[in-house]
DNA sequence: ATTTCTAATCGTAAACATACGATAGATATT
DNA sequence: AATATCTATCGTATGTTTACGATTAGAAAT
């Protein structure tokens, strides 16, 4: 990003669309959720055993699923318990089929 | 990336719906597929009167989209018309469903 | 042949993402 | 109080993305 233009904004469901699939653009991070839906719930650790990466790493991509908004972690101490936030879940869900059944029939036929 | 780690390798189609949510994840080009849903197909000059970028970076955008199959670009010399791949959109649409769907009633509880 | 039009590609700068190890903080257990 | 356990955060290196302007390439029209 060269430019620090004011940023260009684009309709809410758009930024929102964006932001979730962005989350979902890392084959780990589609693979953390894929353990969770068979899961129900994990611990870091849990996943530190799973996938041959850093504990670390791990926490950082549990972040971004939590930042989305697709996770959610509840203290279980000494240990956190991540779950799939359901609620939000259903929420993006709602938004890619959105994004892919939304081809209007009516189409603007402005092409040669 | 500091560690040139061999890759970790993931199911194949984790890695193809990792692929495909990152390509949506960018909000320019999930509105450039919006707009292809009402429009039908469009060029890369109309896009960019639509949205407040240089043309070479929309025509980036559209590398992208294209890579990760969700667009074609037909030659209608001099332009080049592009239009949602209408197979590859409905294999997308099946990854993201299952996604979705796939969480089991059958869940095992590993967690206190 | 030259010009015009459209879109891709190149080169580049800045920002972001991904990985790691090391460290810190919070809670149980001893 | 000291120790052990679990996880987040910090610092950092490297690779990728996103934006731009400039240039190139291909086709059509003059």
């Amino acid at each position: 990003m060269k430019k620090t233009i004011e940023n260009i904004s684009y309709r809410k469901s758009t930024e929102e669309l964006a932001g979730l699939a962005k989350a979902l653009g890392h084959p780990t991070r589609i693979a953390i959720l894929k353990h969770l839906e068979n899961q129900s719930c994990c611990f870091t650790g849990d996943l530190v055993d799973v996938f041959p990466l850093a504990q670390s790493t791990i926490s950082q991509h549990l972040k971004e699923l939590k930042n989305a908004g697709l996770i959610q972690g509840e203290l279980k101490p000494p240990k956190i318990k991540y779950c799939i936030h359901q609620e939000n879940w259903n929420k993006a869900k709602l938004l890619f089929e959105e994004l892919f059944n939304s081809q209007s029939s009516i189409k603007i036929e402005k092409c040669g």
